[in-house]
This record gives C-alpha cells, structure tokens and sequence, in this order.
DNA sequence: TTGAAAGCGCTAACAA
DNA sequence: TTGTTAGCGCTTTCAA
C-alpha cells in the first residue's frame, strides 16, 4: 500500500507538504506571554495596552520568532490586505517597465505591495490576469489595456475591487490616467512641419490602438492647421521592430520624403535601424522618450511625459477609491512636452 | 456622539468599510445549488463528483457571480498560494526589468503570480521587503541581492519559504542563478586585446558588487594570458550615468588609450555619451546588451547572457524546493557569449 | 483595559 | 460520492 500523501502539490506530482517548519502563530505568543490572543492582536496593531503586557508581549514575539500572517489578517472582509494588482500588456518594453516601476515605487511608499503580471497585449491573458487578480482580493487593480480588445469589464463592475487604467482607457465606467497623445501628436508633427516638408510620414501600430488612434489624430490636426499644404503618409503596420524598419527602409526609396513621427519606442528604433541601414536620414521624431535617444547623433527628438506623474496620479485615483470615494470616474490627462535634440532638423 | 465608524482604512483617515459589495461565498452557492459547503468546494477544485450536482452547481456559480477566495484557500498551512515574491535592485534598469519580464514569464506560464518590489538597490529596502513578502506567505522568493549588505539572511532561513537569488548570491545558504561574470570579463576583455593595445580601461560600479568583482577578475585573467603586455585601468566609480560619463570623458583625454570595457549599461550608455561629446572613440566592449547597441554606428560589441535560460533556472530550483526537495544549496551559471558587432575594432 | 467566543472563506479529516 | 465537523491565523463583537 502506498504510503499516505497529503498534498497534490504540483504538476500532479504527490509530495509530503514542506512544512517551511510551521510557524509560531498569534496563539503561541499568547500562551508563552500569558495573555489572551486578543491583546496579542491589539499589540501587533499598534493598539494601546498595559506596558507590562506589552512587554511580555514583545519579548514572547522575539523569543518564538513570531511573523504575522498578513494574509490571514486580510480575510476578513472588509480588511485591506495592503496588496495592489497590476496587469501591463508588456513588461519587457522599457516604456511599460519604467511605467510598472514609478508605479511600484508609489505604491510602495503608501505601504502597499504590487502584484504585476504581464498580458503580452493579449486579450484573453488580460481578461484572466484580472479575474486571478481579483480572486486574489487585491485591493485595488491597475490596468494597462491590450491591444486585442478582451472582455467588456465595465459591465463586470461589481466584481471588481477599485480600477484604474493607464496609458488607455478600459472603458467609460472606470478611472484613467492618460498622456496628452492628441497633443504629442501635434507637436511632433508640428516640429518636422517647420522645415516646410513636402511629405512626412508616420510610422505606428495599429490605430484601433487607443493612445496610437490620437497620436494620428494629432498629426492629422497639425498638417491641417499648418499652411505648406504637405502631403502626410501613415504606415500603421509596425507591430514588431522588424516590420518598422522594414516600413522605414520602404519610405526612405522615397526621394520625396523629407520627415518622419515614430509613434512609439518600437517605431523609433526601427526607424533609426533603416537610417543606418540605408546610410540616408530623415528629420525625425518620436513619441516616448527611449534609452538610445540621447547617445545618437544626431540626438533623438521626442515628445515625453512624466512617468512620474502617471504613477502619482493613478494611486491616487486608486487609493481614494479604495478609502469609498465614490464619485464618477475621472479621466485625468498627463501633460506632454516637446524635447528637441536635433533630429527633427534636416 | 460621534456616527459609530467600523474601520480605519488608510492615513489614520476613518471611514466606513468600502464593500467591494460582500461577495458571495461558497456558503451561498451551496444553498443555492442546495448542496454542501463540501461538494461545491470539490467542484471548484476539479474533483469528480455527480453530475446532475455539478450541473447545479455551475449554474448557482453563474447565477451569483461567486468568484474563489484564494486568499482564503492559501490559508491553511500546507497549502500553496501561488504567489511568489521577487525583489529586485531597479526595475527602472531595462537589464532587471527583463530580467523580471521574464521571471514573470515563466512563473505565470506554471500557474503562479508575481509579487514585484524593487529595493532601489538598499540594503534596508530590501529587507522590509524580504520580511513583508515572507509575512505576506509568498510560496517562493526570488531576490536580487542589492549592492548595499543587509541583514545576514542565511541565519534567518528557517524563516524563509524557499529562496533562489539571481545575479548575485544571497548567501552560501541559498540556491543562486549567476551568469557567467568571470568569463564575461574574460572575453570582452580578450576582445579589445586582439587589438594589440597600449592601455586598456574598464569602466564598472563598485568592486563590491559581486558580479562587477567577477568581470574585474576576468579581465585581470585575460591581460594576464596575454602576451602584448597592455597596461590596464580600473574606474569603479560609475554608479551613476553621469559618473559613468566622466570617468569615460577623463580617460578619452588619455592619448594612449585604446580600449574601454563598460562592465554594465549604465557605465556603457556613459562611455557612449563621452564619445559623443568628444568626438573620439576607442575600441569598446560592453557587458550586458542594451537597446542602443544595434541602433549606433558601429554597433556596440558585448557580452552577453540568456535572460530566459535564467528565469528558468530560477523557477526550476525554486519549484523544485517547493514540491519538497531539500539538497543542499545549489548554484546555477549561465553561459555568456561574445557578440561582436564592430565597436570592438579601432 | 482585557478576554471569551464567534466567524472570515475555505479545505481536510472522517463518517455516512 | 456526499456531508459533517473542525479548524487555518487572525480580527471582531460583546461582556467582564
């Protein structure tokens, strides 16, 4: 007969459960203080009780090496457990990274712990990264969209804990923080416009991609407010580096072309891979400053926000959220700025 | 008198509990479907039982929007909870953050979730961070060690849920993922001896730093096989872009200079920049490969190591710890590779 | 101020 | 196969 197992642990595969040596819990500090359980809690949460327990308390604590449970202290309802989820469509993009990382360090300072996954822009991995998550009862979630369009979340609502969306909207029945792209897209047109071009082209993704559709929409109003009647090219077909430099080295046969916009890191750095590639540049400017940007030359242009501000802005959407302010979702807007560095010049 | 107020929620502000609107519990399921609290507990964990049950079952579930507590189920000692922790020194630095991207990868690909916090590199950081995942009951800790020494963790192990480090060791105690540092230094050094050089640099962080201290030691052991005799330089202040950046621009003042081995990207991005300014380059290699690598002219030659064969080796042990595996601590090294690109040459 | 008892949502042992 | 009972570690009534 086969010896008796107790756990299923993982893969199927059957183990005896690895005690990490089952720890001291609240009741063994009270039996060794001598106090009841309650006032053990009372101290650990920095509740007032009589100095002589408390000491009797604390030196217990010691002695056993007690750690508190968090998550058993989370259970019951209505007890935050100090944890966030984040769910962002690509960890491995230094533009979402840097974005994860303001976020973490926020969130860290107001004392709570973060949950990341990342969704590969997927769309189903999105949709069960959030359920895990509020399964999870984190006490409130941040959300960078995918691209792929997952489920209709606002219609789940009720469901979730406190949400806030970054970079994209999730949808008009919750909280967002986005750049300024209508803007970014404007001033980074408008700067390749002052050399009076005769054609620019912009270089995305797809526009059914929220922050790509209103960098194109910003474009679009500074050609049309510009007077140079410049004639304006969109390739929407970057989704990989490769498929942007591959647009790129197809514009520069282009004799006529004398400007791009890079609508996003992937863009830029395809771009930058065709110039070398084809030995001729265009003037050029992107949306999102990137690492390589400073130490080229000419020096990158782009159009940037505070990351920074971002981060701040959704914890405290989130946060407020989560101590019941109940009002209607807000739509907060990042500001951008223009940073020329001399790529934008012919 | 003061409206009777249930909890304190946040900055010692009182409010009354948020409820994520009480969410149904196995409990009503049960009634619902009018079966036991037992039966629906197997239905939900994929054991077999009757069929009309487990009709009745889902269609309650459905009914009422019951999602799992997981964070219930993880209570009971002996049970996994599916989370692990991972403490990292920056994620704000691309090479963590893929670093994490991929951990992240892999963990989520075995059905686990991710706890991230960056310890900015502290050594008191990322010990508050250490004991609030462990008080947290993570299953397993990923940690990379920051540059600054905290607490001696290898005598609290017993503490410690099962702990892999990467990067850096933790400690003689755990299990730990290294690339291969030594050889780095080896080759990229090897790389810029080809040349024949009068006096070549390395540009590194603190000696300290286990894996700066390993490259430092490659290098050293490359010269010395040599036999042209080239002298060789050692800068350990780059702890920051702009350190990196003087240093580099100090040294490019040196006419006998010629070769620099960047032993990270920052000290990389620095040299780069000193180029820049001063319009001279030397030969140079870097240790780690950065997004501007490929995108300059010529392109940057480094070393370089595979960040997913690290993520796996990574769960691997972890996972393996955790079904129960008690061998003694184990240390992983990752293979690096010489990836010549041009910058290398004169 | 302190403690006894109940219960958070769930899983496990055990009996039916 | 199913249900009953007893907890997991903690916080919270509510009474002392």
């Amino acid at each position: 007969m086969l010896a008796r197992r107790r756990r299923v642990w993982f893969d199927g595969l059957m183990t005896d459960p690895v005690s990490p040596a089952s720890r001291p819990t609240m009741k063994d500090v009270a039996q060794l203080a001598g106090v009841s359980l309650k006032t053990v809690s009372r101290h650990v949460n920095g509740q007032q009780i009589g100095t002589d327990f408390s000491k009797r308390i604390a030196s217990a604590i010691e002695q056993l090496g007690y750690r508190r449970n968090l998550a058993a202290a989370a259970l019951r309802p209505g007890q935050a457990s100090m944890v966030l989820g984040m769910v962002i469509s690509d960890l491995a993009n230094p533009y979402f990274s840097r974005l994860a990382d303001e976020v973490e360090s926020v969130a860290r300072r107001f004392g709570y712990l973060l949950m990341i996954a990342s969704s590969d822009d997927e769309g189903a991995t999105n949709d069960a990264l959030i359920e895990r998550l509020i399964d999870q009862r984190v006490d409130g979630l941040l959300v960078v969209p995918p691209h792929l369009a997952g489920r209709d979340w606002g219609r789940h609502r009720s469901m979730m804990p406190p949400t806030v969306s970054i970079d994209r909207p999730l949808g008009d029945e919750f909280d967002a923080v986005l750049m300024d792209d209508y803007e970014g897209g404007r001033l980074a047109a408008g700067a390749l416009l002052a050399n009076r071009p005769r054609r620019i082209a912009m270089i995305t993704d797809s526009l059914a991609i929220h922050t790509m559709n209103r960098r194109h929409a910003g474009m679009v109003q500074a050609v049309a407010e510009d007077g140079s009647r410049a004639e304006m090219l969109v390739d929407a077909g970057a989704h990989t580096l490769a498929q942007a430099k591959a647009i790129a080295l197809r514009l520069l046969d282009d004799e006529l072309l004398d400007g791009i916009f890079a609508a996003n890191n992937r863009s830029a750095l395809g771009t930058l891979l065709a110039f070398r590639e084809r030995g001729r540049r265009v003037p050029l400017v992107c949306l999102d400053d990137f690492e390589a940007a400073t130490v080229l030359d000419p020096a990158v242009s782009v159009v940037s926000h505070d990351f920074t501000a971002t981060a701040e802005a959704a914890l405290d959407l989130l946060l407020r959220r989560t101590k019941g302010w109940d009002g209607p979702p807000e739509q907060v807007t990042i500001p951008v700025n223009l940073i020329l560095r001399g790529s934008e010049k012919p």
